[in-house]
DNA sequence: CTTATTTGACCACA
DNA sequence: TGTGGTCAAATAAG
Protein backbone atom coordinates (compact mmCIF):
# COMPACT_ATOMS: atom_id res chain seq x y z
CA UNK A 1 0.00 0.00 0.00
CA UNK A 2 1.35 3.22 -0.83
CA UNK A 3 0.90 6.60 0.87
CA UNK A 4 -1.79 8.24 -0.14
CA UNK A 5 -2.34 12.05 -0.80
CA UNK A 6 -5.84 13.98 -1.05
CA UNK A 7 -4.95 14.23 -5.13
CA UNK A 8 -4.52 10.25 -5.53
CA UNK A 9 -8.05 9.73 -3.65
CA UNK A 10 -9.76 12.04 -5.45
CA UNK A 11 -8.81 10.50 -8.82
CA UNK A 12 -9.02 7.13 -7.56
CA UNK A 13 -12.87 8.15 -6.52
CA UNK A 14 -13.46 9.79 -9.72
CA UNK A 15 -12.67 7.12 -11.35
CA UNK A 16 -14.55 4.11 -9.06
CA UNK A 17 -17.33 6.82 -9.83
CA UNK A 18 -16.82 6.91 -13.81
CA UNK A 19 -16.65 3.18 -13.79
CA UNK A 20 -20.03 2.85 -12.19
CA UNK A 21 -21.36 5.26 -14.64
CA UNK A 22 -20.36 3.48 -17.15
CA UNK A 23 -22.10 0.28 -15.95
CA UNK A 24 -25.07 1.95 -15.27
CA UNK A 25 -25.05 2.74 -19.47
CA UNK A 26 -23.96 -1.17 -19.75
CA UNK A 27 -26.82 -2.09 -18.67
CA UNK A 28 -29.52 0.55 -20.08
CA UNK A 29 -28.03 0.05 -23.74
CA UNK A 30 -28.36 -3.87 -23.01
CA UNK A 31 -31.62 -3.60 -21.59
CA UNK A 32 -32.54 -1.78 -24.97
CA UNK A 33 -31.79 -3.63 -27.22
CA UNK A 34 -34.46 -3.22 -29.47
CA UNK A 35 -33.56 0.54 -30.64
CA UNK A 36 -29.89 1.32 -32.05
CA UNK A 37 -27.76 1.39 -29.40
CA UNK A 38 -26.04 4.85 -28.84
CA UNK A 39 -22.49 3.64 -27.03
CA UNK A 40 -21.10 0.29 -28.25
CA UNK A 41 -20.88 -2.53 -25.41
CA UNK A 42 -17.25 -2.60 -26.50
CA UNK A 43 -16.69 0.67 -25.38
CA UNK A 44 -18.87 0.93 -22.30
CA UNK A 45 -16.81 -2.23 -20.92
CA UNK A 46 -13.56 -0.50 -21.66
CA UNK A 47 -14.27 2.58 -20.19
CA UNK A 48 -15.37 0.48 -16.87
CA UNK A 49 -12.42 -1.58 -17.19
CA UNK A 50 -10.06 1.53 -17.48
CA UNK A 51 -11.93 3.38 -14.67
CA UNK A 52 -11.37 0.59 -12.24
CA UNK A 53 -7.93 0.20 -13.60
CA UNK A 54 -7.41 3.83 -12.86
CA UNK A 55 -8.71 3.84 -9.28
CA UNK A 56 -6.57 0.35 -8.61
CA UNK A 57 -3.40 2.41 -9.38
CA UNK A 58 -4.31 5.02 -7.92
CA UNK A 59 -5.10 3.65 -4.85
CA UNK A 60 -1.67 1.37 -5.09
CA UNK A 61 -3.01 -2.07 -5.13
CA UNK A 62 -1.72 -1.90 -8.67
CA UNK A 63 1.66 -2.10 -10.06
CA UNK A 64 1.47 1.85 -12.77
CA UNK A 65 4.72 0.56 -14.52
CA UNK A 66 6.78 3.48 -13.40
CA UNK A 67 9.96 4.69 -14.49
CA UNK A 68 12.60 5.37 -11.41
CA UNK A 69 13.39 8.31 -11.81
CA UNK A 70 12.59 12.13 -10.56
CA UNK A 71 15.17 13.97 -12.41
CA UNK A 72 14.95 17.09 -14.08
CA UNK A 73 18.32 17.15 -15.98
CA UNK A 74 18.75 20.39 -17.93
CA UNK A 75 20.95 20.90 -20.80
CA UNK A 76 20.71 24.67 -23.31
CA UNK A 77 22.01 22.67 -26.34
CA UNK A 78 19.84 20.35 -28.05
CA UNK A 79 16.93 17.98 -27.67
CA UNK A 80 16.07 15.23 -26.05
CA UNK A 81 15.89 17.21 -22.55
CA UNK A 82 12.97 15.14 -20.84
CA UNK A 83 11.75 12.59 -18.59
CA UNK A 84 8.96 12.42 -16.98
CA UNK A 85 8.41 13.66 -13.37
CA UNK A 86 6.72 11.62 -10.83
CA UNK A 87 5.76 7.57 -10.71
CA UNK A 88 2.43 8.26 -9.06
CA UNK A 89 0.99 10.86 -11.81
CA UNK A 90 0.92 7.55 -14.60
CA UNK A 91 -1.31 4.83 -14.85
CA UNK A 92 -1.84 2.68 -18.04
CA UNK A 93 -4.87 0.52 -19.17
CA UNK A 94 -5.30 -2.03 -21.44
CA UNK A 95 -7.84 -2.19 -24.76
CA UNK A 96 -8.61 -4.73 -27.28
CA UNK A 97 -8.65 -1.32 -29.14
CA UNK A 98 -7.53 1.68 -29.15
CA UNK A 99 -9.90 4.08 -27.51
CA UNK A 100 -10.99 8.10 -28.01
CA UNK A 101 -9.99 9.15 -24.53
CA UNK A 102 -11.64 12.42 -25.19
CA UNK A 103 -8.21 14.84 -25.91
CA UNK A 104 -6.82 16.24 -28.46
CA UNK A 105 -3.58 14.48 -28.65
CA UNK A 106 -0.85 14.72 -30.77
CA UNK A 107 1.36 12.37 -31.99
CA UNK A 108 5.83 13.29 -31.53
CA UNK A 109 7.06 10.34 -31.72
CA UNK A 110 7.41 6.32 -32.86
CA UNK A 111 10.13 3.94 -31.46
CA UNK A 112 10.81 0.37 -31.76
CA UNK A 113 10.49 -1.52 -28.45
CA UNK A 114 13.43 -4.13 -28.26
CA UNK A 115 11.27 -6.75 -26.20
CA UNK A 116 8.16 -6.05 -27.94
CA UNK A 117 6.88 -7.01 -31.43
CA UNK A 118 4.99 -3.63 -31.76
CA UNK A 119 5.77 -0.03 -32.05
CA UNK A 120 5.27 2.52 -29.16
CA UNK A 121 3.88 6.17 -30.64
CA UNK A 122 4.31 8.93 -27.88
CA UNK A 123 1.80 11.21 -28.03
CA UNK A 124 1.08 14.96 -26.22
CA UNK A 125 -1.77 16.90 -25.58
CA UNK A 126 -2.25 19.17 -28.87
CA UNK A 127 -2.97 22.52 -26.13
CA UNK A 128 1.14 21.91 -24.72
CA UNK A 129 2.39 24.80 -26.02
CA UNK A 130 -1.33 26.88 -25.88
CA UNK A 131 -1.98 25.95 -22.87
CA UNK A 132 0.98 24.38 -21.03
CA UNK A 133 -0.67 21.44 -20.99
CA UNK A 134 1.94 18.35 -19.74
CA UNK A 135 -0.39 15.74 -20.04
CA UNK A 136 1.18 12.91 -22.46
CA UNK A 137 0.84 9.17 -22.97
CA UNK A 138 1.71 6.52 -25.21
CA UNK A 139 0.08 3.71 -26.83
CA UNK A 140 1.94 0.13 -28.15
CA UNK A 141 0.00 -2.40 -29.67
CA UNK A 142 0.57 -5.65 -27.08
CA UNK A 143 -1.04 -8.71 -29.62
CA UNK A 144 -2.50 -8.79 -32.43
CA UNK A 145 -4.30 -11.87 -32.75
CA UNK A 146 -6.44 -11.17 -29.80
CA UNK A 147 -6.01 -7.54 -30.42
CA UNK A 148 -4.80 -5.61 -27.30
CA UNK A 149 -3.26 -2.24 -26.83
CA UNK A 150 -1.74 -0.64 -23.92
CA UNK A 151 -2.28 2.88 -22.71
CA UNK A 152 0.02 4.36 -20.33
CA UNK A 153 -0.80 7.96 -19.36
CA UNK A 154 1.87 10.69 -17.96
CA UNK A 155 0.20 13.73 -16.18
CA UNK A 156 -3.28 14.93 -16.09
CA UNK A 157 -4.61 17.43 -18.44
CA UNK A 158 -4.37 21.12 -17.53
CA UNK A 159 -5.98 22.44 -20.64
CA UNK A 160 -9.15 24.05 -20.81
CA UNK A 161 -9.96 22.17 -23.50
CA UNK A 162 -10.09 19.18 -22.08
CA UNK A 163 -13.83 17.63 -22.80
CA UNK A 164 -15.56 16.15 -19.66
CA UNK A 165 -13.97 12.47 -18.89
CA UNK A 166 -17.52 11.09 -19.70
CA UNK A 167 -16.89 10.96 -23.07
CA UNK A 168 -17.71 7.64 -24.12
CA UNK A 169 -21.41 8.85 -23.05
CA UNK A 170 -22.52 10.16 -25.97
CA UNK A 171 -24.89 13.09 -25.74
CA UNK A 172 -27.88 11.58 -26.90
CA UNK A 173 -27.77 9.70 -23.42
CA UNK A 174 -25.79 12.65 -21.74
CA UNK A 175 -28.69 14.23 -20.36
CA UNK A 176 -29.97 10.48 -18.14
CA UNK A 177 -26.66 9.61 -17.20
CA UNK A 178 -23.82 12.45 -16.70
CA UNK A 179 -22.22 13.26 -13.55
CA UNK A 180 -22.40 16.25 -12.00
CA UNK A 181 -19.21 17.34 -10.48
CA UNK A 182 -19.20 19.83 -7.53
CA UNK A 183 -19.71 23.12 -10.05
CA UNK A 184 -20.29 21.46 -13.13
CA UNK A 185 -16.86 21.45 -14.07
CA UNK A 186 -14.73 18.68 -13.35
CA UNK A 187 -12.15 19.30 -11.04
CA UNK A 188 -9.00 17.83 -11.85
CA UNK A 189 -7.41 20.02 -13.80
CA UNK A 190 -5.52 21.34 -11.12
CA UNK A 191 -2.36 20.21 -11.42
CA UNK A 192 -1.02 18.95 -7.99
CA UNK A 193 -2.97 20.22 -4.55
CA UNK A 194 -6.50 20.32 -5.82
CA UNK A 195 -7.98 22.05 -2.29
CA UNK A 196 -11.48 20.64 -2.69
CA UNK A 197 -12.29 18.66 0.13
CA UNK A 198 -16.11 18.45 0.99
CA UNK A 199 -17.66 19.46 -2.71
CA UNK A 200 -16.87 16.16 -3.96
CA UNK A 201 -18.89 13.89 -2.39
CA UNK A 202 -21.65 15.77 -2.93
CA UNK A 203 -22.62 14.54 -6.48
CA UNK A 204 -25.51 11.87 -7.00
CA UNK A 205 -27.66 13.82 -5.10
CA UNK A 206 -30.77 12.03 -6.63
CA UNK A 207 -33.20 14.86 -7.14
C1' DC B 1 -2.02 28.94 -45.89
C1' DT B 2 -2.17 26.20 -41.06
C1' DT B 3 -1.94 22.08 -38.50
C1' DA B 4 -0.79 17.21 -37.89
C1' DT B 5 2.17 13.12 -38.79
C1' DT B 6 6.34 10.72 -40.09
C1' DT B 7 10.93 9.74 -39.24
C1' DG B 8 15.84 9.96 -38.18
C1' DA B 9 18.81 12.50 -35.11
C1' DC B 10 19.76 13.75 -30.62
C1' DC B 11 20.07 13.15 -25.69
C1' DA B 12 19.97 11.09 -20.75
C1' DC B 13 20.40 7.28 -18.17
C1' DA B 14 21.56 2.46 -16.87
C1' DT C 1 27.20 1.63 -25.50
C1' DG C 2 22.34 0.25 -25.94
C1' DT C 3 17.77 1.59 -25.07
C1' DG C 4 14.03 4.50 -24.93
C1' DG C 5 12.04 9.37 -24.78
C1' DT C 6 11.96 13.78 -27.32
C1' DC C 7 12.91 17.18 -30.93
C1' DA C 8 12.34 19.03 -35.31
C1' DA C 9 12.78 18.99 -40.42
C1' DA C 10 10.36 17.05 -44.05
C1' DT C 11 6.15 15.64 -45.52
C1' DA C 12 1.14 14.97 -45.61
C1' DA C 13 -3.39 16.44 -44.81
C1' DG C 14 -7.20 19.85 -44.45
Amino acid sequence: MKDLDHCDCQLALQELLLGQDAAANLHASLSREDGSPTASHDDLAQAIAGSFAKALCLLGYRDSSAKPDGTASSKNDGRGRYKRRKSCDSWSETTPAVVDDGHAWRKYGQKKIQYSDFPRSYFRCTHKSDQNCQAVKQVQQISEDPPSHRTTYYGHHTCKNASDPNRFILPEEETTFKLVYSDGEVPRNTVDKPSFQSTFPTKFQSG
